[in-house]
DNA sequence: ATATTGCATGCTTAC
DNA sequence: TAAGCATGCAATATG
């Protein structure tokens, strides 16, 4: 039983006493229903993609045009959503998706179209038959940028004619565009998520990374060749082999490739340019905007906090940006992408928090300029002072998900990076050996969540938190975010370590990790997908779809981790996150700390 | 006299 | 070539 406030402004109830099992969610859990009326729990529904803590607006898709981020707006206007991607009601209905509101009732029949003889919703939601399910998978696959390199052209082959089956791709391929922070994909069925068989998972591990590029991969990166794209340098990769040009690959697309990769399983430390995946101008954002912030970066802002930092854009500050004239040009995409629009030239106040959690409020407004507009932040000369910022430095403007409050981080001209750069970005001036992310640096004087890492010789963890240091403000900020959350079943990242770790006491605090356990928890989130484990009690049906095999629980899964099990002679047990082939790990669960021993089978209890 | 504001100009860059 | 943007500069406000 739960009493929450159901998230549907047209709800009546306004509390909700019970909630059903609604939309299965990528990550694992499912969307709630509210009992009276029938409303997804909207922010559950969105929670990966917007992370959106009340309803609101967004753009479609596919048209830009402003519809609700909730799902039903009434019976007969909804928007969809599924597959990381939502459209307006009319891109949907131009796209022939047909759609059904309650179960096996058609709100909206499909045209007759080739596309819809593969395809049904049922309960909102959008189901494949057979081949349609495999294609729309494997074109999954494609997008996860893993597996086509392994793939045998033929069904490469397949996955391009699917694609071209569906020559406004760019509809059927952006309702598949994973978004920042993407998670498992499911086929869903029955009110059930589908969970991939686990020769699927270890082949295609959880898109979690955050703009990694392959470090040793002959296959040239998602992020490379999305960037690569994205310059105009379109290279004739091995991606493909060739075969087809990539442009098979809808821009959007491939913006959210580039931000999915980690194709060795390392986290990257790389300060890769990160193509912006939503916002109105989102396609015409200049790569020298891109904000470049690690993985590791994003991963300890908005991963240890539970809140997500969206890094919108950033700026390297001109002279007259950093001068005490006070006025701060902003790139006119970059406005009006992200900032809230203005018609009138005064312009509105901009509420900010800089990453050492100072509030600042900035005018933002715009000049004429041959018929055009300047926009400017106005006001930001006591900011840029206490931040220390100089002409050449970079400013980057981040956003809080949920909340949708605007940060404001930094990196010194001085701090910028060596290993940046994969893309044709020219923002980074005077680059040397050190860099340093500031959402952060400057700040020694507060306290560092990382250090306790320090003695414990991880050198990825450490090297993390040498560049990167948490502000107690951003912290303080996000803190707050996640006070006001309502939805504390969202998903976000599913990072152990930030399970663990967050809203300990009133001071930002790491789980002292030892080595051992980092490598363990860096393998967790490497093989993430590894870890969607079916609960211990449940048991799995079996269902083939064509040739591919696809186990189905009734219930979430849990997070866990295949394990190794050492019997000593002392009879104590030791484990070891070795990688194990699937015929020893059958047997073998690990899910948290309580261990139950049953037979062969070693169950560690999740908490 | 100095600071601030609003616009214009011209260089740079993308298309 | 056009748009974007850094900055110059004149008009206006303030002390």
């Amino acid at each position: 039983m739960e009493l929450d406030v159901c998230m549907n402004g047209a709800c009546k109830n306004g509390y909700a006493r019970e909630w059903k099992k609604g939309w299965p969610l990528r990550s694992g859990g499912f969307a709630r229903l509210c009992d009276k009326c029938g409303s997804a729990y909207a922010n559950s529904i969105f929670c990966e993609k917007f992370h959106l803590h009340q309803t609101g607006w967004r753009e479609c898709n596919f048209c830009n045009k402003s519809i609700h981020c909730g799902c039903i707006i009434s019976r007969f206007s909804f928007e969809y959503l599924d597959f990381g991607g939502i459209g307006c009601s009319t891109c949907l209905r131009a796209s022939q998706i047909p759609l059904i509101q309650e179960t096996g009732r058609s709100i909206r029949s499909a045209k007759n179209h080739a596309s819809d003889r593969h395809t049904e919703h049922i309960d909102d939601r959008l189901f494949l038959d057979g081949s349609s399910k495999r294609k729309f998978m494997q074109m999954r696959r494609i997008v996860d940028g893993r597996e086509s390199s392994r793939w045998p052209q033929a069904k490469r082959d397949d996955i391009d004619s699917c694609i071209d089956l569906n020559r406004e791709e760019m509809r059927f391929s952006n309702m598949m565009k994973p978004s920042n922070y993407s998670l498992k994909f499911s086929a869903l069925e029955n009110n059930r998520p589908t969970w991939e068989s686990r020769s699927m998972q270890r082949s295609s591990s959880l898109n979690m990374s955050l703009g990694a590029s392959s470090g040793n991969s002959v296959v040239p990166s998602a992020s490379e060749i999305a960037e690569r794209r994205f310059d105009g340098k379109t290279s004739s990769s091995s991606f493909h082999q060739g075969k087809r040009p990539l442009s098979i690959m809808p821009k959007p697309l491939m913006n959210a490739i580039s931000i999915m990769e980690s194709s060795n399983g390392m986290i990257s430390q790389e300060r890769v340019a990160r193509p912006p995946t939503d916002g109105k101008g989102k396609n015409m954002l200049l790569s020298r905007y891109w904000p470049r912030i690690t993985d590791q970066e994003l991963q300890q802002l908005s991963g240890d906090l539970k809140s997500t930092i969206v890094p919108l854009f950033e700026k390297v500050l001109s002279a007259s940006d950093a001068g005490r004239i006070g006025r701060l040009v902003l790139p006119k995409s970059c406005a009006e992408a992200y900032f809230p629009p203005i018609s009138q030239s005064d312009g509105v106040p901009l509420h900010m928090k800089d990453v050492k959690g100072n509030e600042w409020t900035f005018q933002f407004r715009f000049w004429p300029n041959n018929n055009s507009r300047m926009y400017v932040l106005e006001g930001v000369t006591p900011c840029i002072q206490a931040l220390q910022l100089n002409a050449g430095d970079i400013v980057i403007f981040s956003r809080i998900d949920p909340g949708g409050k605007f940060v404001l981080g930094f990196r010194r001209a001085s701090d910028s990076t060596d290993t940046q750069d994969a893309s044709a970005g020219n923002s980074n001036v005077f680059p040397t050996k050190e860099k340093t992310f500031s959402g952060t640096t400057a700040g020694n004087s507060y306290h560092d969540p990382l250090q306790t890492r320090k003695a414990n010789g991880d050198a990825y963890l450490n090297k993390c938190s040498e560049h990167f240091r948490l502000g107690t403000g951003i912290a303080e900020c996000l803190r707050t975010e996640n006070s006001e959350m309502v939805n504390n079943d969202l998903v976000q990242l599913p990072i152990s370590v930030s399970e663990k770790t967050q809203n300990i006491g009133p001071m930002c605090k790491r789980l002292l990790i030892h080595n051992e356990d980092a490598m363990e928890l860096r393998v967790t989130w490497e093989e993430a997908q590894d870890l969607l484990c079916p609960a211990p009690s449940v048991k799995a049906s079996i269902v083939a779809i064509e040739d591919q095999e696809f186990e189905e629980y009734e219930e979430p899964p849990v997070f866990g981790k295949r394990t190794t099990i050492n019997a000593r002679s002392s009879g104590s047990l030791s484990f070891a996150s070795e990688e194990m082939s699937p015929k020893e790990s059958d047997n073998i669960t690990v899910i948290d700390k309580d261990v139950e021993i049953s037979g062969n089978q070693c169950i560690m209890k999740t908490q």
